[in-house]
DNA sequence: CTGATGATAGTTCGGATCGAACGATGCGAG
DNA sequence: CTCGCATCGTTCGATCCGAACTATCATCAG
């Protein structure tokens, strides 16, 4: 049987896709979009456009399979085909895993001279903001009982949310 | 007197060459790099081939100005213009700012179902190493009295750093 | 002084990422 | 039916990124 095994690079993007494809196959890229918005959107953000490019990558890639639905918008239909899941599982149960990134244009403000106390306002408003979302959708996993690797994941957000807002608060308040 | 002022859009790349630049005027992409290793890197990760592409990029964008060393490695030789001075200031005393973003591979991994105890190994490694060489830093900006936005936006690194310690030890210890 | 060695300095290139903008289809209300 | 809004999907140009490679410099052994 033939199939096209490319050596395409797989990113963290693939294996967003590969692994909610696991979750809710079959489904169209514009599903998977919708269920990364509640859930690995809150701790690794993929534009929609890329979820959208990354499926066609990674069909070619003979990771998924690809159908179109008859008539209508003709929407494409992806599943994983057995080189995708086992690419998944390979990522999966090797537990080396590159460094955490943080990025927060605002502390490179704040870095270069800005006025601390300014940008702690602005700050506290989203990270507050942030973290009641967090929470709610907490409160939805617990009731429902979702899987352990959600809860899990959720929770070091929400860490890191009461951490931001107690350091702009610190800042706030003018403490050196 | 005649300037290029296309239209380039500043992201925050730019700002920390412009940033980096006002602190250590003149200087060559090598030095910007070398700094930037010291003190932004720790917040916002930059490559350095990115480094020299930026100072390019610039340059043309008439926000900095761009001389050769004569003889040797004729290397380029930076210095702030004044569009580029205001450039850096009006961005710095505007104290809007795009939300945080925090990526961390591992935690993607352990939300597609990875074994987390697996995983909290590597991280809890990675980031106390992380957390002791941000400690060592600090300590000599305290010692040295440096600017006090670096010492601020150093303090977030560690308090993020602890923080990610604190939930990988929980994540070993099997708690939900 | 010459050539090996390793650190320093700089560039190239292809692919991944991103966001703005646009184009298309579906569907309910008037 | 058709207007308007929500849904769905794509295109484009610019930016970002990392691997790999080249070139220069300093030093030291031979």
């Amino acid at each position: 049987m033939l199939r096209i095994v490319s050596s395409v690079r797989l990113t963290e993007t693939s294996y967003i896709v590969l692994g909610l494809l696991e979750v809710c196959e079959p489904a169209t890229p514009y599903d998977l979009k919708a269920l990364a918005r509640q859930s690995t959107m809150h701790f690794w953000y993929v534009p929609h456009t890329q979820i959208y490019t990354e499926c066609g990558r990674l069909g070619e890639a003979g990771l998924l399979s690809e159908t179109r639905e008859q008539g209508g918008r003709r929407r494409r239909v992806y599943r994983l085909t057995d080189a995708g899941r086992e690419a998944l599982e390979r990522w999966r149960s090797d537990p080396e895993a590159r460094p955490a990134e943080l990025r927060s244009p605002a502390t490179l403000k704040m870095f270069f001279g800005a006025d601390p106390v300014a940008l702690a306002a602005g700050q506290l408003d989203e990270h507050r903001r942030q973290l009641a979302e967090y929470e709610s959708i907490m409160g939805e996993l617990e009731a429902s009982d979702g899987p352990p690797g959600w809860r899990r994941a959720l929770g070091l957000g929400i860490a890191q949310e009461r951490e931001f807002i107690r350091f702009w608060e610190r800042v706030a308040d003018g403490d050196t």
